[in-house]
DNA sequence: AATGAATGAGTTTTCATTCAT
DNA sequence: TATGAATGAAAACTCATTCAT
């Protein structure tokens, strides 16, 4: 039997085509709604090979989020570093990058948000996940701090709250995009212009918004 | 054999004790992640009244849905027709309605966001949400013309992002309750206390944040 | 509960509009094939009602069977009884008989066939149709002996082989109609049209093959 | 997954106990009227293995009659293509050839009388088993041409007729064996003694009755 | 007399995983 | 190391029948 893989491995290429495989199917149809076979068959593997690498379904699941997450974190603290700009500028910053992320890694941000709906009994997973809001929300708060510091945004900032808007908005137009179209009569707009168009108005709307919030007395 | 029920039915008692389990169950667990045997139990009804009510477990989440929808649709109506306030409390009690409803049905919230996130199969289904979405989409338009016109909101506002902004940010929040209580030190608070005290931070929040993207010049 | 009705009983509107539909329906997709609420569908009335009335499905197959062969035994004594012609006359009657019924009764045949694939286990059901098929044979018989004794059959005729090449050829014909239309390219003739053709061809075929193998000396 | 297998193929030790087992219970009980669990208990199989291997108790079926039909489908060919015989002697020989594989196959004739009598909803198995079908008729053809040509059978023949007699015929009297036992006085007779017998005049019958039709002008 | 509601036992099929090699 | 074969458990659903009225 092998050794069940923990955190920070270098995956084979076999393991990565399945982790990319089940990333977008359970993106798509959810955990439960999605059976090995799929996977293995969409990963062009043999079915025992998942079992045989990742020990189970369940594993191959926390095997996914730690490839994303680990794969992804470090560009924040960047942003925030950089001492040339201003921070309401490193706020915008971060909201592009945050729609950037969104946008191109469609299929992992939705298998995010469906595990989150879950009473998450995987204690392990859970972990995962909020150690990487955690060290996210802290670099935030930093630069909120820093703001506060400047005499440029304002006191009293629930930044947790503030960040759920962010989260929570762009999520909720980014899987609205077909309800979106149809509302503003885009239907027949061909898909990347789209994306395009949606994400700059997006975009403008929540730096627009979170100005007001960081930077108005109210 | 029941001929299958097609809206706006009134359903007995056994039929809602199933939908309400139903509701519940596939909220926690996901549709693919429920059983029909889990909703039987948890309804305390025998596995093939399910098939013999709804006809199958996809009808049986289509009932949810219409359950819940047409059970919830007009107080919003209500509060927009109100002529006693002004448009920005019209929004402020939009608000509260919201957060109130979201906050009761946390069951259906949760299912409702899970089906969204599918790439929905089942055009039956969506074409209810699409409908319930329109239609409040279409009275809020309604109450930022009005606002509009009387100079109290600034002009160009994408009702849509601003609609996506409430709700998902509400959700996001609320589905992050566990996360929440843990950056702000409030693990120990008993659940409904923190409900409340949620609510209101929630509210408090988004009623400043509306008021900023409505009525400044920015 | 009422009591379970046996033979020689006259049916009600309701009982024998279950008759008929279950004749049709079992002819169809067999016994087991069919359910007592696709009968139930097709003769328009209640599901309970089978059980009420005839007890169980099996009883309601035994129902369908006695109902048809005691509707259809007499002609048959007519036809040998006749004294106004000769015994070879009395075959080709009884052909022109055997067939009429056959495709006026398509789906009782076809259920009857069906049944004796079986092995039957129901003795009831078998032994109606043994009587049935003995009364028959022994008529025959009797016809055969006739046409001997004038001199016009040869001796040494096995009667149930012979009996089993009509009905055997003719159920064979009959059951195979599609196969028969696409051999001699008769795709596109209508139904009704193909069926007149089809019996005038299968009565003549039968005819000279009985004369043949009744008169001639081999 | 083992690539659900289509046509040809050699099975192995397993999917054949189970094709045997299939046939015997579908023609002792029908399709609908065998339960899969049926099969694989008198396979000594897991039932998951059927649809395993076949994918479905449809496709089940199809390979049954597939394993059959191309199993037996080469002699005929060289019965009608021996030299040394004449045309009325390949036609004894032929139905020497079918009563022994009637009387050999039990099951899998019972199974395809059985399956003829549905309305063959399955297009698939109806293609198999009308190409087995006309390409035996097309050799008959040619046989009795073979015969007019030489002025040993009459014209005017109707070959599918003719041919649908001896099956029709054979399958009866094979089918009805209990019958023509109670008639005849032969209950106490062996069962193998019993069907050598009925083979023999059953041969006799047919042989007398084609010779007849065949070459006495009527 | 007739039936809507209800159900336990049954169906076929799919599942994630294990085993032998 | 890798995999085709195999399987027990569970899935959703259908069945004929019964029961309370």
């Amino acid at each position: 039997m092998p050794e069940i893989k923990v955190f920070k491995v270098h995956y084979n290429e076999k393991q990565e085509q399945i982790i990319i495989s089940a990333e977008k199917l359970f993106s798509e149809g959810g955990f439960s709604g999605t059976s090995v076979r799929d996977i293995a068959q969409e990963a062009k593997v043999n079915v025992a090979m998942i079992s045989y690498y990742f020990g189970s379904k369940e594993k191959l699941l926390e095997a996914v989020f730690e490839y994303r997450i680990l794969g992804t974190a470090i560009q924040l603290e960047n942003i925030v570093a950089n001492d040339k700009i201003t921070p309401i500028h490193k706020i915008y910053s971060l909201i592009d990058h945050y729609t950037d992320k969104l946008f191109n890694n469609q299929c992992f941000y939705k298998l995010m948000l469906r595990e989150q709906l879950k009473q998450m009994e995987n204690a392990d997973l859970l972990e995962i996940i909020y150690k990487s809001k955690k060290k996210n929300l802290d670099l935030i708060s930093n630069l909120i701090s820093e703001g506060q510091a400047k005499g440029q945004f304002r006191k009293k900032i629930d930044v947790s709250l503030m960040m759920s808007t962010l989260f929570g908005a762009s999520n909720q137009v980014f899987f609205n995009q077909p309800f979106y179209r149809r509302i503003n009569g885009l239907e027949s707009m061909p898909e990347d212009e789209f994306q395009i168009l949606l994400k700059k108005r997006l975009r403008l709307h929540l730096k627009n918004m979170f100005k007001a919030i960081l930077t108005h007395e109210l």
